[in-house]
DNA sequence: GCCGTGACAATGG
DNA sequence: ACCATTGCCACGG
């Protein structure tokens, strides 16, 4: 067997990796996501640091909708590269998302994936409500 | 294998 | 509501 993993396909992208890439994908246009929520559905909550990095080390010209990721406040997180701050923002507005005073309201655009089955109405009452953000499983604090 | 870094998050003042 | 501090974790040097 000639040699063989000379340029192996290394995946590069830890589980973790595909397993974030995979929930990304999922945003709806139209609505954003935070990057705790995003760990979490992915299967590993208190890993939203690594959601960013995720979403640092895409390639240009990446079929994720990595605009539609915003930190817990709403906000366009600032990295390292100035100016794209600006491009996401505007790639939200593109989507009809709004945003006020460079924040968007997550109780409004925030997505809310079927986890179980929430019903019309609750979504009011959970308007005001200290959600953790952490979603679903509390566990701990912080993430 | 230890140390510093970082597209985050929660808490307290 | 804003700012500073503390906690958490994978990753790279």
């Amino acid at each position: 067997m000639p040699r063989r993993p000379d340029v192996s396909p290394p995946p590069s992208a830890s589980a973790l990796r595909a397993r974030i890439h995979a929930v990304v994908r999922r945003i709806p246009r139209g609505k954003v996501a935070t990057y705790g929520q995003i760990a979490a559905l992915a299967g590993f909550p208190r890993h939203a640091r690594q959601v960013g990095y995720a979403m640092r080390d895409l390639p240009r010209g990446s079929d994720l909708p990595w605009h539609r990721v915003l930190n817990a406040r709403g906000e366009v997180s600032p990295r390292a590269a100035v100016g794209w701050e600006d491009v996401q923002r505007d790639l939200l507005e593109q989507e009809g998302i709004e945003l006020a005073r460079e924040r968007v309201d997550l109780t409004r655009y925030g997505w809310k994936p079927r986890t179980g089955h929430a019903r019309p109405g609750e979504a009011s009452a959970a308007r005001g409500k200290p959600r953790s953000t952490s979603h679903a499983a509390p566990r701990r604090t912080r993430g």
